[in-house]
Order: structure tokens, then sequence, then C-alpha cells
DNA sequence: TCTATTTTTTAGCCTTGTCTAAAAAATATT
DNA sequence: AATATTTTTTAGACAAGGCTAAAAAATAGA
């Protein structure tokens, strides 16, 4: 088992480096809010646990074994996200504190049925995509509304920038995540788009095509 | 706000010093499987934070304000308790581990949202009450089963000594927490029960009816 | 290339919560 | 009542995981 601690440092390691790019130890100190030597201390130990490679001035990055802890943790932490919200009926921009708590709850038994209980979401609440126990984890199409195609149809995943107003807009409007919509085509003139929506035809500003994350559906 | 070392030793005290009796040190360690000496550290610590009244050599209770704690501690603990056998599927006997864990989580809005999901319960899984949200619990009238007057009615509570041999009787007849009984009366020949439950009279031996609790309705 | 700056590591300290061993107080025995 | 036993506390140590300050390595600038 990992400390709490440990998996902290692990998440953060699986966030810096995308694309297997190895992180420097001040990137994590400032990611975690920690000085540097706390983090140093710490990597030592994770190389010694075989969950990092770690290279003394040089930076660290997972091995599969750490990768496979990191995975396991996200993994709790999205359904708990998509627990609180689908069920709880928190909004989606409460839940992360409480999800750092739960994501260290120990118990295999307990993630697998909670994940059957949600009914097996593949995207946790912001759009993200929930990694599979075997560690595997969906590779998102996610495209900015403003960036699809004219006629390309996908589902509404995330929100790349959340504020009030923005989620007042789509409270009112009845959009949700995970609701269906097809771009028919971007208004030349000021950048906002028609679509199909609830199988109804709306139209909308060129901010909120910004803001709205889509995930393609091209299988 | 309190760390889950200090919760365990708050929600310890609760348990032990049934009646307001001042609980020994030894008592302490002995439960929480931890040395007296680090039971009388915590004791110091917990005193000067005002929340147990300890005088050395004589023992500790809990003040007002740690008892309060305690309740908390034990709400959250049995609101988990509930989720995990009434929605994930748990059996009753597993969760005590897991809702250890979550009885930890600090979040007043997850706890009061919980409740309110599981539609405000006022006893667990094991028959215990629920604290309220201001600290108040349900004294419960719990007997057990062969100690009902002829013709009391009560709801199966919980089960004194859950062997699986037990379970799996009352899984068998159908026979769950919650479920409305009455005593019709009890044989003598062999003090047996003749019971009315869902409607229909059935016959519970006298091992049976030594290890079922019944909360008696009197309001 | 040689110094100046920035980044990273090391060394040593602190707090929390545990432990062991020894001392002190309370309780039991004769 | 005096001693023996048990219980409890104190004193000192240790591991985890933070921190600060100083040293060392890497990088940037002239």
């Amino acid at each position: 088992m990992n400390t709490k601690s440990e998996e902290d440092y692990l998440k953060c390691l699986y966030h810096l480096q995308q694309g297997n790019k190895s992180v420097s130890t001040n990137e994590i100190a400032n990611y975690l809010s920690m000085k540097a030597s706390s983090v140093s201390d710490m990597l030592k130990k994770l190389a010694e646990k075989k969950c990092v490679d770690y290279l003394k001035y040089k930076g660290s990055s997972l091995t599969k074994k750490g990768e496979l802890i990191a995975l396991s943790v996200i993994r709790k932490h999205r359904l708990w996200e998509t627990f609180l919200v689908n069920k709880l009926g928190f909004s989606w921009s409460n839940v992360h504190n409480i999800a750092e708590q739960l994501e260290h709850v120990n118990s295999e038994e307990l993630i697998d049925k909670l994940d059957h209980f949600l009914a097996y979401p593949k995207i946790d609440p912001h759009g993200d995509p929930i990694p599979q126990k075997n560690g595997t984890i969906a590779e998102l199409n996610q495209k900015l509304l403003s960036e699809l195609e004219d006629g390309e149809k996908g589902v509404i995943t995330g929100i790349k920038k959340g504020t009030p107003s923005l989620l007042n807009f789509l409270d009112q409007k009845k959009i949700k995540l995970g609701d269906q919509i097809q771009l028919i085509s971007i208004i030349e003139f000021d950048q906002s788009a028609e679509v199909i929506i609830h199988k109804k035809n709306i139209s909308l500003s060129e901010k909120i095509c910004n803001n709205l994350l889509i995930e393609t559906l091209n299988d």
C-alpha cells in the first residue's frame, strides 16, 4: 500500500508528464505547493519503491508500476466525482476537494461496486475519461465546438472554463454534459454556431463555442 | 479540525463510557490496540483541546464538546455503512473497515447530501441508531425476540451474533432488517416462537429468538 | 570560456503519533 | 501497615513528511 502522500506525488507526476517527458523537481513542488527539498526527498523514496525513474538534477518520470498506481488513484477520483454529481446532486465545480479525500480510501471492492452502481461511466462530470480497472484510459477526441467541421456530431463532455455565468446559461437552456450536439455551420459574420441539440436548431455565440468541449463520434 | 487519530480516540471513548462512567487508560489502549503510554499522551492533548476531562491516574471521560465530535464521527460511519449496504450491495458484515476510512472524510455538505440521498435513515444496517446532525441520538428500545411480551410488535433492527448460518437462514426466509414482526407467543415446550412476519404465521426456534434484535413500537 | 544565476540536493530541525523502558502512583495482599 | 503487584505516567527514541539554510550542480550571460 501507498500513503496518501505518495499517491499525491504519483498522480501529480502523471498529470505533469503528458507525453512521457521527464518532469523537473520545481514543477512538482509548484504543482503540489511544497518546497523543492521535500520533493527531492520523496522522489528518492519513490525511486526506491520503483515507482519513478529519477536521475539527480535531471528530473523524473513514472515507471509502469507508478503509472498504474497513478491511474488507479485517478480512476477513484473520477468515479467519486461522478457519484457526487450524478447521485448526490453536487454541482460539478464543487466536487474536487471532496474527491481528493475520497480517492485515498483503500478498497478495491468498494471501487468495483461503485463503478457498477454508476453503470460503468466512461467520462466524469468534467468531461475527463475514467481509467478502467486494468489501467487503460480512453483517448479523447475532444475538440472545442468552434473547431468542429460543418455537420460533425458529438457529445458535450466538458466546459473549458467554467464561469458561473456560463453554467447558468447552460442550465437555462437545459444543456447538460452528455447531451448530443451536431454543428450545422459557423456563421461567418460573428462566428456564432448553428447547432442541433435536443433535436432543435439553436444558435450559440462565439464565446460559447470556444468553451464547450465536444467528444466527436467517429466510431 | 481534528485528526483521524483524535477522532478515533473520541469515538472509542464514546463507546466505552456507556453511562458517563470514566474510562481507564488501559481500557482505551486495549480497545484501540495501542500501548498505554501512547494513550496517556493523546489524552493529555485532548484534554488541552477541551475534548475530554482527564485526571491523571483516575481515567477520563468526554466533555460535551468531545461527545459532539464523537457523535458526528459515528453519524458519518453509520451513514456510510447504510450507503454501502443499501446502495452498493455490500453485505452488512463487510462494511465496517471501509466505513472506518470513510468516516474521516471531512465535508459537512457531503454528509448532508448523503443523508438526503439515503432518505434520512434512522438506523444503520447493524440496527444501530444514526445520530442526527444536531447530535441527538435515538434511544433504542431494542430487545431480543425472546424477551418480547406476547402480542408485542416491533421491527427487526439487528442480529446479536451474526454467524453466516444465521444470515443464510434469514436470507432464505426473506427476512431482512426493517421487517415488521409480531410475537404471538412463546411455546413452553421448546421455547420456540410463533410470530407474524410478512403477514404470515411462522415459527422460529429458541436459538433464532435469542439472536434477533427487535425495536419495539410504543409510540 | 568563465562568472553569475537558477535549480536541485543535502544536512539538520520540527511535529505527529507511535513505541520501549523506567519511574511513580494506585491497588491488592499478607 | 508494610510490601508486592498492577496501572499509569514520564522520558527518550523513531519514522513520516514537512521545513529552512547551505552546498553543489546545471544553465545562462558576457
